[in-house]
DNA sequence: ATAAATAAAGATAACTTTATCCTTTATTGT
DNA sequence: ACAATAAAGGATAAAGTTATCTTTATTTAT
């Protein structure tokens, strides 16, 4: 459904929502362990989330990192997708037109159009603080590997 | 959500099943035009769908073409997704972890596993030739372009 | 001030996806 | 048989995705 970019990118900020604050900044080497992703690679992806400092905040230097503010952590899940440019997923066509509408409808859209609709809303109303709640709250994993913590 | 190629695989089986039978086959360049794709790459692409020859057929020479059997027609949405590899997608976990099951769950999995279900629902459920009926009913489209038949 | 730590930035490489074009093979109608 | 037609197959290329590594810039602690 998304790029490995944006996967890798899901599982960072709710690692950083469950882990980080202002005054707890989190290193690229832990973040990557944590969502067991390739350290480069969501560095580079961390990086483009910073970009504007809304999202992903992060300082350099001794005891620096990435860390989630409390504004952040209270963005939907979609915030993500949107500062990945993947947030088009959501509303594609899934024949690939170039509008999904009723206006020119493909064959699916009438039964996919709910399932769509479901979509968008589970991006738009979780919050990414709600989401990492719930790996606190028990047996809900960001990894392939089973950590114990 | 899907590749382009699967996303014109798609688009072509659909119009195929409206439009051929095995005596009324079509070419490649009917079919692209029709689905609004780029007629060598669709070409390739259909030409990998006729390997095993249950979904799409073809033959070559003067008026031949590709086609659906009638028991082609009849198979589900996803059997174009399977022969595409792309299958996966309706399984895969959002967040990217290597399965989607309760035994290792994902924070959006407890949300996202009923739109999973809805979503295998459709592609399982409804087959080529519903959608294809789709079509003949009215104002439903394959195409970006309006083309008036 | 200096050294250490850490993200940012840049270069690059491997792989995949998307796409085109040319040649070959099979089929049909004459 | 022969010519025309249309898909199959192969080579190739452009663009995008995934990933790594090295250098630079910034911050902190001593
Ligand atoms: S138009 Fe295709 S899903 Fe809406
Ligand atoms: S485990 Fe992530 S969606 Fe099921």
């Amino acid at each position: 459904m998304f790029s490995k970019a944006t996967e890798y990118a899901l599982r960072a900020t709710i690692y950083l929502a469950k882990k980080s604050s202002p005054d707890k900044k989190i290193g690229i080497g832990e973040i990557a362990k944590a969502i067991d992703s390739p350290p480069s690679f969501t560095a580079k992806i961390l990086q483009s989330l910073t970009k504007d400092n809304t999202l992903v905040s992060s300082v350099r230097g001794p005891n620096g990192g990435f860390f989630l503010t409390e504004n952040a952590k209270k963005l939907p899940v979609r915030a993500i997708l949107i500062a990945m440019g993947e947030d088009e997923v959501l509303e594609k066509c899934v024949l690939g037109l170039k509008r999904c509408s009723e206006v020119q409808p493909c064959p699916m859209h009438e039964q996919y159009k709910s399932i769509k609709q479901l979509l968008i809303k589970l991006f738009t109303n979780k919050s990414i603080q709600q989401l990492a709640n719930e790996i606190k709250e028990g047996e809900v994993y960001i990894s392939n590997k089973i950590n114990h913590q």
